[in-house]
DNA sequence: CTACGAACCTGCCTGC
DNA sequence: TGCAGGCAGGTTCGTA
């Protein structure tokens, strides 16, 4: 499900409802995600008050005053805001109530997501050796190009490494290559600087527009209130292989890199 | 270091 | 209808 743009909706979607309310209780109906749920989650939390939402890469933060409780999506996970009449269904693996009422729900068909609680979340291990943020000031053509030398790895892998730069998952990969011009399998080290400067450009751009349009819906991401994002009406390339390129009727191909699809237009990448 | 495959899991779609 | 196979928005780990 989620990428960057889509897990800064989920934020933006439950921080009103959640902010400066104290827990009520928490409840665990299947701890086993990527890493157990630790056990003593509910007792940590338990009367705390949710000091504020942040986003990590595509981890959220929930900051309390001991601690913050970190959330990964995996590929599958999904976060609601619902109320105590809502029954959970299925794969419905963690709630937490708040005194206001609110619950918030986690629900994951394939678990690879993660609840995770640490007290000095900069410093988890999942946390610390993260590249800079995207929309970030740091995240730079000449970081980029910088890390691009002597690299005959493909550009796509370079991007999606979050040791370079966290969040750009494999639509958003696509859609920047694109939108770039840049074939997904080109070598790194033969971009030139001013490759690198529009591959940064577009990364920056296509996820700011696709925040914007709350997130890309491919099957089953939901906004935390349970719409679906809209920036799949904006994808030039991602799953439309063998539909005509929108910019130049050639058709769009697909192909695998690191058991990941590649989608690109063989015209306009070239 | 890289690169590659496997692993974690469920669900949905396609083709026979 | 059923069943096998492929595919899916992510990340980590082990082996060459």
């Amino acid at each position: 499900m989620p990428e960057l743009p889509e897990v800064e909706t989920v934020k933006n979607g439950i921080q009103p409802h959640l902010i400066n309310q104290a827990i009520q209780s928490v409840t665990i109906r299947n701890k086993q995600l990527r890493w157990p749920i630790p056990d003593h989650l509910s007792n940590t939390l338990d009367g705390q008050t949710l000091n504020n939402i942040r986003r990590r890469s595509k981890y959220l933060l929930l900051d309390f005053n001991h601690g913050s409780v970190i959330i990964h999506l995996g590929m599958s996970g999904k976060l609601t805001i619902v109320n105590q009449k809502n029954t959970p269904k299925k794969h419905d693996h963690v709630d937490i109530v708040f005194d206001n009422g609110s619950i918030l729900r986690y629900n994951d068909p394939r678990r690879f997501g993660a609840i995770l609680w640490s007290t000095a979340p900069e410093q988890h291990p999942r946390l610390a050796n993260l590249g800079p943020e995207p929309l970030s000031r740091q995240f730079t053509a000449q970081h980029l190009y910088k890390h691009c030398q002597g690299k005959s790895a493909a550009i796509k892998t370079i991007i999606m490494n979050a040791k370079l730069v966290v969040g750009v998952g494999n639509i958003y990969a696509n859609e920047a290559l694109f939108r770039s011009h840049i074939r997904p399998i080109t070598a790194a080290k033969t971009l030139n600087l001013a490759q690198a400067q529009q591959l940064v450009k577009t990364i920056k751009s296509t996820l700011r527009q696709a925040i914007k349009a709350g997130g890309t819906t491919l099957k089953d991401f939901t906004q935390a209130d349970g719409n679906p994002g809209y920036f799949q009406q904006k994808l030039w390339v991602y799953g439309r292989d063998g539909e005509p390129c929108q910019n130049c009727q050639t058709t769009i191909q697909r192909i695998t890199q690191n058991q990941r699809s590649s989608f690109f237009c063989p015209t306009c990448q070239d």
